[in-house]
RNA sequence: GGUCCUGUGGUGCAGCCUGGAGUGCACGCCGGCCUGUCAAGCCGGAGGUCGCGGGUUCAAAUCCCGUCAGGACCGCCA
């Protein structure tokens, strides 16, 4: 039906005869003789000129028989790839003809998102869509093939699960067989990965698509993929070692070969949270947190005797006026902090500074808070008294509302974070949460602490992080009873409750379970952030709204009353 | 469940704070002119429940309350 793509046609390709296919992006008339059309495929647009009397308009879908020629002295578009030439002695066939948009097919121009939504099929076309379509067909590509070459073994698991309830609220389906029953949709495929290691597969991996009812956000939706992965006989480096090659392959065949992305860094989940307020540390930019406990150990400053006293620094934040001042201190407040102190560095020698509390303070709190800050003149600095978790978090948060760099600004920076707390405070009952999944592994050194201590022992579990972002996590998994079994008694779940939730894995681990250990990749999270988008929307074919609607289909919708009869199911009228 | 932002011809915006005739800009659409444009240009035209409901007022796109939809975030996402 056609000779090559539109945007192929260059030079070499002037004299000869082609035949191309593609949509009616732009018609410029100049009367009866002569018509500009430029069509327009996947792979670009290309001008073609017609006979002014040809009838085809935009987004009109058209075969075009012609030769391409040099473009005529003083015509070349140099905005155009193909602008060097031009398709004439054009022979139309019109193959399909089109209402006009509901929106501009251009990326020049912005359009609602809903309307985007309803009609995604014309939302395509345009060249951003296309390119993030296929970067994440690269993506997926270069991670399939890198986990492959690993040695690793690509295996589907159920989509119609049984009933976890544990993690993330799941998508339920009825089953019609076995009326009153019911499957669910896996919120990942963790239990059956394990299970796999028990069948002694070894290396596992899967882009497996996860359905989690939960609130949508600008970095999640009710289903998404992951590059999920699972080892047998491996220790937490070789895992980390396995996901850095698949995903540094992949941001390769995303942005090209020699795409600068710096050395992966590792810290530990105390060095992140002290340094960044964060467990997931956006590391293209500085701004970090330094403590000032120690300078206010025995301060007069009520607002600072604080079991933690930390700190960001402004660069030049000193011109910040009052009112900008109030809302810094109004938004602390609001993340969670009693309040927030400003320092506004004046000069440093002699050491003049700015504050409400100045002259509450003594001067060798003046000079160390100046010192170990390493504040220069017109910096400001915010101090945050708490407990340890909220000076670090409020400020972490007041890091990136100050500093944060824009999406496509600061590179790529990739970070593992690693030891995360076995627990995650404490319930309404004081039991402690686990802060990954029960069968997280402990960190070696701390087991001991599993029964006199459990908050303060780590994990063997690790995130890898880019740009703020947390893309994936993982960790070692337990295999062993007496572990598992003290980490149970932690959580406050006893034998049976245990059998009747995970019984089927436990069960499984009774008949020689390897040590074994995994990961898995947010995809959607990483093909946005190569991609430059700041919502994964953006990446995904035919994504919900908020608010889980597909303004397309006008999906979730009724079901026919002999539907629901066959799979034993009544409706409770919304208003009850 | 909560906080904030948005909703105005087909599209993108302005108008709203400080009430006074559906007023404006750009694009698109339809028709006309035009043989080198390229987001063509020029001329003309059509196109509106100012999201919806209620209130205040002589008078509401504008102020107030409610509601719906979209978005950002908190909760939630072991």
């Amino acid at each position: 039906m056609r000779s090559q793509c539109c945007g192929e046609i260059g030079i070499a390709d002037v004299g000869s005869k082609v035949q191309l296919c593609g949509w009616v992006a732009h018609r410029r008339d100049h009367g009866e003789h002569l018509a500009f059309v430029d069509l327009r495929d996947h792979t670009g647009i290309i001008q073609c000129v017609l006979d002014g009397s040809v009838e085809v308009r935009s987004e009109w879908v058209v075969r075009i028989e012609g030769t391409v020629r040099r473009r005529p002295e003083g015509t070349d578009n140099p905005d155009l790839a193909t602008g060097q030439v031009e398709v004439s002695q054009c022979e139309v066939e019109v193959l399909a003809e089109a209402e006009a948009p509901p929106f501009p097919v251009d990326d020049r121009v912005s359009a609602d998102e809903m309307l985007r939504l309803r009609h995604r099929y014309v939302d395509l076309r345009r060249p951003r869509m296309q390119a993030n379509i296929r970067l994440r067909a690269r993506v997926m590509g270069a991670l399939r093939d890198s986990m492959a070459s690993q040695g690793f073994c690509e295996v589907e698991t159920p989509l119609l699960w049984t009933p976890t309830p544990e993690g993330a609220r799941e998508f339920t389906v009825p089953s019609r067989l076995h009326k009153g029953e019911f499957y669910v949709l896996p919120q990942s495929p963790q239990l059956a990965k394990q299970l796999l290691m028990v069948g002694g597969v070894d290396r596992y991996f899967q882009l497996a698509r996860c359905l989690r009812d939960e609130d949508l956000r600008a970095d999640r939706q009710f289903e998404f993929t992951q590059l999920d992965l699972e080892a047998s006989f491996v220790d937490q480096a070789d895992i980390q070692r396995a996901v850095t090659e698949a995903v540094l392959a992949a941001t390769r065949a995303a942005l090209g070969d020699d795409i600068d992305v710096p050395g992966v860094e590792t810290f530990t989940w105390r060095e992140a949270m002290e340094r960044f307020g964060t467990d997931k540390p956006d590391t293209r930019f500085g701004i970090e947190l330094v403590d000032l406990t120690a300078v206010f150990e025995s301060t007069e400053v009520k607002a600072f005797s604080a079991p933690c006293v930390k700190a960001i620094v402004v660069p030049g934040g000193a011109v910040m006026g009052r009112s900008q001042l109030d809302s810094l201190v109004q938004q602390a407040k609001s993340l969670g902090a009693k309040g927030l102190a400003w320092f506004k560095v004046i000069s440093v020698a002699p050491l003049v500074v700015e504050s409400p509390l100045d002259k509450f303070i003594s001067i060798t709190e003046r000079e160390s808070l100046v010192d170990v800050s390493q504040a220069s003149p017109g910096d400001l600095i915010a101090v945050v008294a708490s407990d340890w978790r909220t000076a670090c978090s409020v400020l972490g948060q007041l890091r990136l509302a100050t500093g944060r760099p824009g999406i496509h600004e600061g590179g790529l920076r990739y970070c593992w974070v690693t030891e995360f707390p076995m627990f995650d405070g404490l319930d309404e009952q004081g039991r402690p949460q686990a802060a990954h999944h029960p069968f997280t592994m402990p960190h070696p050194d701390d087991v001991h602490l599993m029964a006199s201590d459990p908050l303060s022992v780590r994990s063997q579990a690790y995130d890898l992080v880019l740009n703020g972002w947390e893309l994936g996590s993982g960790s070692i998994r337990v295999h062993r009873e007496d572990i598992q079994r003290q980490i149970f008694d932690a959580l406050g779940i006893g034998f049976a409750e245990a059998e009747e939730r995970f019984g089927f894995l436990l069960g499984a681990f009774r008949y020689g379970a390897p040590p074994h250990g995994g990961f898995a990749v947010g995809v959607d999270r990483l093909v946005a952030l190569l991609a430059g988008e700041e919502n994964i929307r953006e990446v995904i074919a035919f994504p919900k709204t908020q608010s889980g609607t597909d303004p397309m289909t006008n999906a979730p919708r009724e079901l026919a009353p002999g539907v629901l009869r066959d799979l034993g199911l009544q409706v409770i009228p919304r208003n009850s």
